[in-house]
DNA sequence: AGCACGCCGACT
DNA sequence: GTCGGCGTGCTC
């Protein structure tokens, strides 16, 4: 007699899959829930595989199947791919997949009420009360009738044993509606035509194909790629979409423009979900129901049963990449997930990534461009100031041209932005009489002053202290200074040249943000001094004049992709300016006026920019021609983590086409008590990188006090 | 991730 | 003498 065998994985830290026996009475498939004994006690599993039995092994019977909608082969398929991938245990990527816990059990019912046809009988005040209620809110829950009318539940219980009430029971996650691709009649400009066209007929040809949506500001991406989303819908009745958008950008504004043109509300996915609502929608995109996600990069991990198309929005968006626990590109593996779903991908930007252009010149993307709608924004001219030439005064930090723009834009009632990515008032502050910086007791790194609230800013861990009157290091008395600008001491420089204009300061510690916009639509502010949340997406048709304080923040430093993120800041800042009927302009403060990224601005010529950083990063073998890996180690014992360090550098696997960078220090290199190192490694293209690093880690043995992470793909350096 | 085993410090 | 700290190892 013959043992049926099922291979289970645990969403757990396991290096693979364990078999065990499928007892007779069970029936499993693989993607089935089960419950199994590991070690002592029961842990909760998927079944991964069914295999042949081997009558020589000793093996422990599964305990039973859980129910619940099986996690469909594509998701398995992901996970097994990106276990290999990310060099993590399939069971970790599991657990990113069972972020529902909860979403295996039925849907729950609930009992709601409504107006009933029976004879209340004796009529109390609470009893009216109840009944009005009930007709006000049609049909609601006990606990919300009693609530809406001042009493207890026992009143509607009441109400409802003598019919007053009707009594019904109703799913907790009810499935979402049915999305209406022809809900909106189509409203598309010539452009957005053609383009929409080529993405319907990409769809059309079915299977797996990638298309580059790019298009500025405000030529209409999103209608262009609802388009595809509702020709999926129309071809396949069965099909699921999934539209990724950065966490920040799921906004009430998204879900009424999506539900404008398909008439229903979609799922929506993101980390400030509550779990009822993550239990519905995991368990409504597993049986198939929900036709249309719209979330963050999480997602991407959802077990769709026919995922037929990925629109990853805003593509070129740093936020997709997820740099804690499980370290993944969210933008990378929507391609990855649609060629083992035989998916389409539309990914859309105005500003698209380096990685994704070269994917258009290697042919790898349908290259759709979408120009900019007649009579809508017109990019500024952009001009730089050269501040080796004209620098500001010492302790001010606007030139004298740009002073005078600014003079000239208030005089004709215009208003200006003054871009700054630095929060607070100084970015440092030091002791004159001794030198001494004030550092952050974690990190080292420097205190911010925030003159606003008082206080001394750690911007990486959130500590504070309030700003002292002595050096803590000499004693000397009033000898603390602030060194260099934040948008607070922009915003009083401003004030100070002119004292007749309405200043505001608008980052993220601006507690009324939303008044602030709305005032600076209506025309009541007269200089905005901002960080990158000024840069995004609001439309001021009065601003004439964009300012750029210090365009080389970001231009210097170890990240292969710094000049990349400033030429994308910089895009996005100044289009800012004129975007009504008026011609704006933008003026950037620098000190390498040469650097290709600025010149490339002011002539407006992207492709020129982006073939000096192609040719930078090919000469450097770095991303997209290369490949980069990072190795962290951390531990509260300094000596533990050297000795770590060291270890993994001896171990390396000697490779062509492989450099091994450090262990070095990275530029926080202690957070929170936790001491770091990190080795960073670049490998030719041809080097499977991820195969190269499970070999290395195989050959290394690192005490438990050493925590280890593998980041394929690291974006941020710091 | 749990859970057990094992080897050194302050308590009934 | 034991209770309990958490470092190490194992789970089909």
């Amino acid at each position: 007699m013959s043992r049926r065998i099922a291979a289970i994985l645990f969403p757990l830290p396991l290096p693979e899959a364990f078999d065990y026996v499928v007892p007779e009475d069970v029936e499993v498939q693989p993607g089935d829930h089960v419950l199994a004994p590991l070690g002592k006690r029961l842990a909760r599993g998927v079944v991964w595989a069914i295999k042949p039995d081997d009558p020589a092994r000793k093996l422990k019977p599964l305990d039973s199947a859980t129910g619940g909608p099986p996690l469909p082969e594509g998701t398995r398929r992901f996970v097994d791919w990106l276990a290999r991938y990310l060099v993590q245990s399939p069971g970790i990527v599991l657990r990113s997949v069972l972020r529902s816990t909860d979403a295996l059990k039925p849907s729950p019912a609930e009992t709601v009420y409504k107006p009933g046809s029976g004879d209340p009988g004796r009529m109390t005040e609470a009893r009216q009360r109840v009944l009005d209620a009930a007709a006000a809110l049609g049909e609601a829950t006990a606990a919300d009738l009693a609530r809406e009318a001042g009493v207890t539940a026992s009143v509607v219980k009441g109400l409802a044993k003598c019919g007053a009430l009707s009594e019904e029971k109703r799913l907790v996650d009810p499935p979402f509606e049915e999305p209406d691709p022809d809900h909106a009649g189509l409203d598309l400009t010539a452009m957005q035509g053609e383009a929409s066209g080529v993405l319907r007929r990409l769809v059309r040809a079915g299977g797996f194909q990638s298309a580059l949506l790019d298009g500025v500001t405000g030529s209409g991406k999103t209608e262009v790629y609802f388009e595809a989303v509702a020709e999926v819908l129309r071809r396949d009745p069965k099909a699921q979409i999934l539209i990724m958008l950065p966490e920040i950008a799921l906004t009430e504004a998204v879900l009424s423009r999506f539900e404008k043109r398909f008439g229903v509300k979609p799922a929506l996915w993101h980390s400030g979900a509550g779990p009822k609502n993550r239990r519905r929608v995991w368990r409504e995109v597993a049986e198939g129901r929900a036709r249309i996600v719209v979330g963050a990069r999480s997602a991407l991990f959802l077990p769709f049963m026919r995922l037929a198309l990925i629109v990853v929005d805003e593509e070129h968006d740093p936020t997709y990449k997820q740099d804690e626990g499980l370290a993944y590109q969210a933008r990378d593996l929507a391609i990855v997930r649609a060629k083992l779903e035989g998916a389409m991908v539309v990914l859309a930007s105005a500003t698209p990534s380096l990685e994704s252009l070269a994917n258009v010149q290697a042919g790898r993307y349908v290259h759709v461009h979408l120009p900019a709608r007649p009579g809508a924004a017109i990019l500024p001219e952009i001009g730089t100031i050269d501040l080796r030439e004209t620098p500001a005064e010492t302790g001010c930090w606007l030139s004298p041209p740009l002073v005078a723009a600014m003079a000239e834009t208030f005089a004709r009632g215009e208003q200006s932005l003054l871009y700054l990515n630095r929060r607070g008032y100084a970015p440092l502050v030091l002791c004159r009489a001794c030198g001494h910086r004030m550092v952050s007791p974690d990190t080292q790194s420097y205190l911010v002053e925030h003159r606003y609230t008082g206080r001394l800013v750690c911007h990486v861990t959130g500590f504070s202290m309030p700003k002292p009157k002595a050096c803590p290091e000499c004693g000397a008395e009033d000898s603390l200074t602030s060194v260099g600008p934040g948008v607070e001491r922009v915003a009083e420089e401003a004030k100070r040249r002119f004292p007749g204009a309405r200043v505001e300061i608008y980052s993220s510690d601006t507690q009324r943000g939303a008044e602030i916009v709305a005032a600076m639509e209506k025309g009541e502010i007269d200089i905005l001094v901002g960080t990158q949340i000024a840069a995004k997406g609001h439309n001021f048709p009065n601003l004439t004049l964009v300012g750029v304080v210090d365009a080389d923040l970001g231009l210097a430093g170890g990240d292969p992709r710094a000049g990349e993120r400033t030429f994308q800041t910089l895009v996005q800042v100044a289009g800012r300016a004129g975007r009504a009927d008026r011609p704006g302009r933008a003026l950037l403060q620098t000190h390498q006026p040469e650097h290709e990224a600025i010149q490339a601005l002011i002539a407006g010529d992207r492709d020129r920019f982006l073939d000096m950083e192609f040719m930078a990063r090919e000469a450097l073998g770095l991303p997209p021609f290369g490949r980069l890996a990072a190795i962290g180690l951390m531990s509260q014992d300094p000596a533990n983590v050297e000795k770590a360090a060291a270890d993994w550098a001896a171990a390396a696997p000697v490779t062509d086409g492989v450099e091994i960078w450090g262990p070095a220090e990275p530029p926080r290199a202690m957070v929170r008590g936790w001491h770091r190192r990190r080795i960073l490694v670049r490998a030719d293209k041809t080097v499977d990188i991820s195969a190269y690093l499970r070999a290395w880690a195989g050959r290394v043995k690192t005490p438990s006090s050493v925590r280890v992470s593998i980041d394929v793909e690291p974006y941020s350096f710091i």
